[in-house]
DNA sequence: TAAAAAAAGAACTAAAGTAGAACAAAATAG
DNA sequence: CTATTTTGTTCTACTTTAGTTCTTTTTTTA
């Protein structure tokens, strides 16, 4: 993805922004990855605002900004690094999206075939996160759309009130609102289409409390 | 992203405004900054708006706002985080988050602690675009609840049936569905207490079509 | 060893910073 | 409301700092 120096100008620049919030001007950063001449860090410039590392103002000295930080190292960065443990490194924002949700398949039955969804960190900032995208309209009063992505927290406890990923008879998943009555479970749509689901604690499965929401438009 | 001028000066104002509660003078300024003149004042104004870290109210006098600030941390702090600042913003790009929007004043007004955002890359792959805090509950029937984060495209123009963030009279921003009638425009909010607002086109400038939406519980 | 890529260097262009003054607009006092 | 003061804007001129472009040299590697 980028050469060892266009990466370390990255992190150089990345560094001195957070560090002084101000931009270093391009004879620091010749200075900071060892060239003896600015003409090279323009060229590293170029090919970073390119590949949508960076942005600059045109026009403007000292106005770089960093749009985001590679997701792979350069390799011989990784070999520089190697000695320092690295081991919870990738993967990290990628959770798994296990399928579709509402009335269907247990989500387990459809969990091999997942693909892996990026999300902001700060959504899964702590737990076992998985996402599901909603087919169907039956909690559409609470603003979950049909063709929405859900990111639910793996749970299997759950409190009255909250949207949880619900396993009924161990063969049907659905999001639906919980609330425990004695040894009953109701199950709440928010469509007054639909009607609330009065069920025997037993045959409810908590997999997961909603946790956060994605939708695309277009 | 700034010079060394402007942060020392960002900074001036930003500790003037919250010790004292009002903003310093050009005169003050300039003395804080070592300078003789305040057109020198002036200009790193000029700059620290065009970047987005100030907004003045236009014919006001000591009327500046600090829109954001750098985000700064020890060094210390940012090499123990390091690798995990690189896990957790891989993937990830950063959007300015303007405030809130719905019925009130237009998105350059408030904004009062403009952030930045991390968002998935793919959501924001081609193009500008900024994020909004939803308020109000005129977008419902579309799924647009009360607190969500919306994200938008930044785009002067919009197709009929878009849902677009509106300004209406340079003076009141909203997100509503744009349909264009001759020489007329529909806001159409999508929650049935809302009427249908029908406006001269001349009143209405896009600000941006709806992109994504994000949500999160608890 | 030749071709390609990276680095260095110099010359140039552009932007940022400095200063002072004249002026326009806003805030305030009377 | 008007006069006065305070504050902000604009202009010119100049210095310093920063960024771009080009050619030459060095290094890499195919």
């Amino acid at each position: 993805m980028l050469t060892p120096k266009q990466y370390k100008l990255l992190m150089f620049i990345n560094k001195t922004l957070k560090e002084t919030g101000c931009c270093p001007s391009f004879d620091e950063m010749k200075d900071a990855v060892n060239l003896k001449s600015k003409s090279g860090i323009h060229a590293l410039i170029e090919a970073l605002v390119e590949r949508n590392f960076l942005r600059k103002l045109p026009h403007k000295a000292r106005a770089l900004e960093v749009v985001r930080l590679p997701k792979l190292k350069p390799s011989s960065i990784i070999e520089e690094e190697k000695k320092k443990e690295e081991a919870l490194h990738s993967g990290m924002v990628e959770i798994p999206l296990y399928g579709k949700i509402a009335a269907g398949p247990p989500i387990e039955a459809i969990a091999d075939q997942s693909e892996q969804l990026s999300v902001p960190y700060d959504l899964v900032a702590s737990g076992q996160y998985y996402a599901l995208k909603i087919e169907g309209d039956s909690m559409v009063g609470i603003g979950i759309m049909d063709g929405d992505t859900v990111i639910i927290k793996k749970s299997d406890f759950a409190n009255n009130g909250d949207i949880v990923v619900a396993l009924v008879d161990d063969c049907e998943a659905t999001l639906k609102q919980i609330k425990k009555e004695g040894s009953e479970v109701l199950l709440i749509p928010k469509n007054d289409a639909y009607e609330v689901r009065r069920l025997d604690a037993k045959r409810v499965k908590v997999q997961g409390i909603l946790s956060s929401l994605i939708r695309t438009y277009h």
